[in-house]
DNA sequence: AGCACGCCGACT
DNA sequence: GTCGGCGTGCTC
């Protein structure tokens, strides 16, 4: 065994074989990271295999091992070389997805002097960098590389006159505490000490005998605030030597602060039992199964979800629950937290470095058996999982669009199921079509949850057809939305607004020559924030001052147009005047926990009226919302995806749901200007079976997915011209090797520029007679036989391969 | 995905 | 002569 594959965090999908020295007892195994010289420089790779089949090359040797147990175990380094097949990324770049970050690739690098320079010619430029540098002593090459240019760099380098040390990158240090050991070898002392007063002791004698009794070693802290010894008496025993001072690792205590009371573990009424049979089941006996858990907002899927993890805890295992946002299900979690406590590990995006390698050790070393989480949470270190849960299984933010690995966590829940035998509950008030049709395809298992617990009914739906109201608005809002406001506000209740104000945000014009600001490095409009006096790109956060003065013609005419939240929300004051009114959408939910101090305060009742985007519709549950409308239902139809249709119809079930949970029926008013769509007629009458079945034709008519895999290339460059010839020649090439499969495109994205890079996109249709394996046979084909006839200058452009995209 | 290397044109 | 931009090809 001389020889170790790593993969390397980047997109060559290959492994890169290394020797080692087997000499000193190295311990060097799969799933353990290294430190490997790779081209010019080092880097951190993971070690995926350990063999002794000789390469065909000269290898290189690894110039250490960063870690003395796997980070990874056997089933993770499978799933995440499946992953690294299916969606044609780097096997390194999904690893890098599936570690913390405080546990990931980074290398510091840092140019030093190296002390000669003698028998070398620099010229006056050189030398004074190097100056710089001597003065300096250390400079990490990143900011050098700011200063000056990476040529002259190169060429100090080049002559031997700097030289680059890189260092690993070990992101998260522990945090130390200091503790006292009582001092063996030192017993007697006290005795000598004790034997010497008669009187009255000193305290820090009487100190030293309270540590001598406790065990040790114990924190200080403990000792000053539990023990009431003083600080003086510390330092004066440390100074006798009768106690010695060390540092111990401590874990950050968990911020949850929630309840642990296991007791309350409700028991689970006849449909649920129903539904849970046979997953548990499926438990009982070991085995992968995957089940559909279709049941409506309230109907008791979280209780169902708890009696399964505790099944697999009851046997020693644990498992894994997956939520679209954790931000956004705080119920959910505390309801967890109730029955499991301490054994959960929850992994959240507001986590930061230390409290997410934390979570991560404590699931890795079994402290924690269940781990909750969004996307990233499927690669949940769980040595022994019994059961993956993943919660609101239609939710598009499972799916990773960019960086690569362009993931689905919902599909690749599935697979880890599958590889380790055992089940999976995917669950949901408005499955996917995709996910229902494993269910007609036999490979499913479909469990429903009927009726709404408690005596809550559904809301009733009402379709405002805004064409017919065009003479009777109040603001944004048609008349019978405005007077059921005013009803529920009368009676002391709550309502909440909807503004999916996607595409239709706010924006200037100029009432003179109808100039939109636009972004400078990206094909949008700005988008204009009133509170700020600015115009904002919100695709790469460019900013400018917003005046009256219009750029183009230089009249005074600058006006603010659109309808986003911002807008809906200041409409709606004068409108109600004694209501207080919250606004909830990105720009208010920036910060680390606003999105939940918002919906809490609401939730409270310390707003009346609650203004949102879609992440209103996510979650919460508001017994005191008898009232829900959506402003202007057409703005997701009007997004051009295949999939735009199903959103919208879960969008408004859930916004839907949000109303009436307790003993008071809510009404739910939808504006649009389609009143007669499928998607909000199957909505208004809460038929998503009936919707289901409409969509399921509507894709195989079209041969969208579930009838098709969807395979779309991304190619992205600075130079407008050459994207477009590229994009075409690849597409050519792409068509000549999926013959049999339809080939759309080239195209220009939908926002052409992006940070000063153009997009063009093509897409495939694979059939679905292709599986895994052979589309990765025919993927790589493709680039192959591109590579073979690429035409000039397309090494320039990106190509990036999204598989399965949204 | 980085990164080095080499070619080439602009500028001193 | 130098400097710096740009395209190409390689990484065990």
């Amino acid at each position: 065994m001389n020889y170790i594959d790593v993969a390397l965090p980047n997109a060559v999908r290959q492994v890169f074989t290394y020797g080692f020295r087997a000499d000193d007892d190295v311990d060097v195994r799969p799933g353990m990271r290294v430190w490997v010289p790779f081209g010019s420089r080092k880097q951190i790779g993971m070690v995926v295999d350990v063999h002794d089949r000789k390469p065909d090359f000269k290898v290189r040797y690894i110039s250490e091992v960063l870690d003395t147990a796997p980070l990874l175990n056997e089933e993770l380094l499978k799933l995440t070389r499946w992953m690294s097949g299916y969606y044609f990324a780097g096997w390194g770049e999904v690893i890098q997805a599936a570690l913390p970050a405080g546990l990931n690739y980074v290398a510091d690098r840092f140019l030093t002097f190296t002390g000669s320079f003698s028998d070398v010619e620099l010229s006056a430029r050189e030398t004074s960098i190097l100056h710089e540098i001597q003065s300096e002593g250390e400079l990490k090459l990143e900011d050098a590389e700011k200063r000056w240019t990476d040529t002259s760099i190169r060429s100090l380098l080049k002559k031997g006159v700097l030289e680059l040390r890189e260092v690993p990158r070990i992101k998260v240090k522990p945090v130390l505490v200091k503790a006292y050991n009582w001092n063996d070898s030192h017993r007697e002392k006290l005795e000598t000490f004790l034997s010497g007063y008669t009187g009255k002791m000193h305290a820090w004698i009487e100190a030293g005998m309270q540590i001598h009794q406790l065990r040790a070693p114990i924190l200080q802290r403990e000792l000053t605030d539990n023990h009431g010894i003083s600080p003086y008496a510390l330092k004066r025993l440390e100074k006798e030597a009768l106690i010695e001072p060390l540092y111990l690792e401590q874990s950050r205590a968990d911020t949850l602060n929630l309840e642990h009371a296991p007791e309350k573990m409700r028991a689970l009424n006849e449909t649920q039992l129903e539904v849970y049979a046979p997953i548990r089941q499926a438990l009982l006996e070991e085995r992968y199964e995957s089940f559909l858990l279709y049941g409506i907002t309230g109907s008791g899927k979280t209780e169902v979800y708890i009696h399964a993890l505790k099944q697999a805890m009851d046997t020693g295992k644990g498992g894994l629950v997956l939520v679209p946002e954790i931000a956004l299900t705080p119920q959910t979690v505390r309801r967890f937290y109730e029955v499991f406590g301490d054994n959960i590990a929850v992994l959240h995006s507001r986590l930061n470095e230390r409290e997410r390698y934390e979570a991560w050790m404590g699931l890795r070393s079994g402290k924690k058996r269940i781990a909750i989480g969004a996307r990233s949470a499927v690669f949940a270190p769980v040595p022994n999982p019994g059961i993956i849960i993943v919660d609101e299984e239609h939710d598009n933010s499972y799916k990773q669009e960019d960086p690569a690995p362009r993931y689905n966590a919902r599909d690749v829940a599935v697979l880890r199921a599958s590889l380790a035998g055992i089940p999976v509950v995917l669950g949901s008030a408005t499955p996917n079509v995709s996910t229902l049709y494993g269910v007609t395809k036999g490979k499913r298992t479909l469990l429903k949850l009927p009726s709404r617990h408690a005596a809550a009914t559904l809301p009733k739906v009402s379709i405002l057809d805004l064409k017919q109201y065009r003479n009777a608005m109040r603001g944004p809002i048609a008349v019978p939305l405005f007077m059921a406001i005013e009803e529920a506000l009368a009676r002391k209740e709550q309502v909440i607004l909807l503004h999916n104000r996607r595409g239709f945000a706010n924006y200037q014009q100029c009432d003179e020559c109808g100039h939109v600001p636009e972004c400078p490095h990206c094909s949008v409009s700005l988008t204009f924030h009133r509170r700020a006096g600015a115009l904002r790109c919100h695709y790469c956060g460019y900013s400018e001052r917003s005046t009256p003065i219009c750029s183009a013609c230089n009249a005074t005419g600058m006006d603010y147009k659109g309808s986003g939240t911002q807008r809906v929300e200041e409409e709606i004051a004068p409108l109600f005047p004694d209501a207080r009114v919250l606004r909830m959408d990105r720009d208010t939910t920036s910060k680390r926990d606003a999105h939940a101090n918002i919906l809490n305060a609401f939730g409270r009742g310390e707003a009346d009226i609650l203004v949102g985007t879609q992440l209103v519709a996510k979650g919460l549950d508001f017994p005191n919302v008898t009232v829900v409308g959506v402003v202007n239902a057409d703005t997701e139809l009007a997004f051009p995806s295949y999939r735009s249709s199903e959103r919208m119809f879960q969008l408004l079930t859930q916004v839907a749901g949000r109303s009436g949970r307790a003993e008071k029926t809510g009404t739910v008013y939808l504006q649009t200007r389609q009143p007669e769509h499928p998607a909000l007629q199957f909505a208004s009458r809460h038929d998503y079976e009936s919707f289901a079945r409409h969509e399921m034709q509507q894709r195989k008519d079209l041969q969208y997915p579930p009838f098709s895999r969807l395979i779309q290339f991304q190619f992205k460059s600075n130079d407008e011209q050459r994207v477009a010839t590229i994009a075409e020649a690849f597409t050519r090439v792409l068509a000549s090797v999926m013959q049999g499969h339809a080939v759309l495109g080239p195209a220009p994205a939908a926002i052409v520029k992006i940070y000063n890079d153009y997009r063009w996109e093509s897409l495939v249709k694979l059939n679905l007679n292709v599986g895994p394996q052979k589309m990765e046979t025919l993927l790589n084909r493709t680039f192959k036989l591109f590579e073979k006839q690429r035409p000039e200058g397309a090494s320039t452009v990106r190509i990036n391969v999204n598989v399965d995209a949204i």
